[in-house]
DNA sequence: CACGAGACCTGTTCGC
DNA sequence: TGCGAACAGGTCTCGT
C-alpha cells in the first residue's frame, strides 16, 4: 500500500492525533497481543509481549517507508508493505477480520495493526538500525544534492524504475511515485542509470521531490480500499492512467511490465532509450 | 552486480 | 450469476 508520502501521512496522525482520534504521544503501552505471529519480526512474540508491556512513546516519526515509534526503552518499528494500516480505537473495539496485533495503552485507548495481505512486519529493538541501517538517503533530504545524486546514478548500470524502488539506493519511492517521477522527468523508465547526463539528473531529482511533497500534501494516494483519507490519486499523471490520454501531448499512456511490476508512461514524452 | 522468477498472502476487479 | 485469471502503494531469496 504505502509508499512515502502516505506513511508519512500515518506517522504525523499518530504522534499528533487526528480527531477522533488522540496523539499516542506521551502515552505508555499496557499490553499486547498478537494475533499472526508472524506480524512480528523480532523479538518472538512472547518477548515482544513481554518487552513492550510498560514503556511509554516518547517519539514518532517516519524513515523511508518505516514508522518508527521510540519508546522508552526500545524503538518499535513498522512497515506496512501493501495492505498494512494502523488504527488507533477505544479500548472496546474488537480485534477485526484483519486485525495482526494490538497494543492497550494504560489509558483506555488501543491501536491496531490490520493487514489483510499479511505481509506487514514490526520490529522491536534497541537499535534502530540493524532494521533501517541498509537503507539509502531520504529523497526529501536537503544533504542529497544533484550532484551526489548524478554520481549515484552515474555508477548504476541498471534501468531507472527498478533502480528507484531500490530502497537500498533511496528510500521510499514505491510504484506509483516512481512512474509519476518519471513522466514529470520526462525519462523513459528503462532509461540506463549511468546514461543520464547531469541536467537529466537534476531533473529527474527535481521530479522527485515534487511529487513526494504533493503526495504529501494530499494525504497520499488512496487507490482502493487499502488506504483511506489520501487525495493525490486525483494528481495522477499516468499512474492508472493506461490508455487515457498524456497530460502533456495527449497520447495515450501505455502499461508495461518492469521488473514485475506494471509501469505507466507516455511513449511521447518519455521516448525509448 | 544485474535480472528474472518465485514466495509471502488475501481481496477486488475484469473478461468470458 | 459464476468462475478463473489478472492485478494490487512491497520486499526477500534464490538461481543464472
Amino acid at each position: 500500500m504505502p509508499e512515502l508520502p502516505e506513511v508519512e501521512s500515518t506517522a504525523n496522525r499518530l504522534r499528533d492525533g487526528r480527531p477522533p482520534e488522540p496523539a499516542l504521544l506521551g502515552k505508555t503501552i499496557a499490553r499486547a497481543e498478537v494475533y499472526w505471529p508472524r506480524t512480528v519480526a523480532t523479538p518472538a512474540p512472547r518477548a515482544f509481549r513481554q518487552r513492550i508491556a510498560g514503556q511509554k512513546v516518547m517519539a514518532i516519526g517516519r524513515r523511508a517507508k518505516f514508522i518508527v515509534i521510540t519508546l522508552s526503552q526500545d524503538t518499535l518499528i513498522i512497515h506496512l508493505r501493501m495492505s498494512g494500516d494502523v488504527l488507533v480505537a477505544k479500548e472496546a473495539k474488537p480485534a477485526g477480520r484483519f486485525t495482526r496485533l494490538a497494543l492497550w495503552f494504560t489509558d483506555g485507548w488501543q491501536l491496531a495493526f490490520d493487514d489483510a495481505r499479511k505481509f506487514g512486519r514490526m520490529w522491536l529493538v534497541d537499535d534502530p538500525d540493524s532494521v533501517l541501517g541498509g537503507l539509502g538517503p531520504e529523497p526529501l533530504d536537503a544533504a542529497l544534492t544533484p550532484a551526489t545524486f548524478h554520481a549515484l546514478l552515474a555508477a548504476r548500470g541498471r534501468a531507472l524504475k527498478p533502480l528507484l524502488l531500490d530502497q537500498a539506493f533511496i528510500a521510499g519511492i514505491g510504484n506509483i511515485y516512481a512512474d509519476e517521477s518519471l513522466h514529470l522527468a520526462r525519462l523513459h523508465p528503462l532509461t540506463r542509470a549511468n546514461s543520464l547526463t547531469k541536467d537529466q539528473a537534476a531533473a529527474l531529482l527535481k521530479a522527485i521531490r515534487k511529487v513526494l511533497r504533493a503526495g504529501i500534501r494530499r494525504n497520499g494516494a488512496s487507490i482502493d480500499w487499502v488506504y483511506r483519507g489520501g487525495g493525490y490519486q486525483n494528481e495522477f499523471r499516468v499512474y492508472q492512467r493506461t490508455d487515457e490520454p498524456c497530460m502533456n501531448c495527449g497520447t495515450p499512456v501505455r502499461r508495461i511490465t518492469v521488473g514485475q511490476r506494471g509501469t505507466h508512461f507516455c511513449p511521447t514524452c518519455q521516448p525509448t532509450p
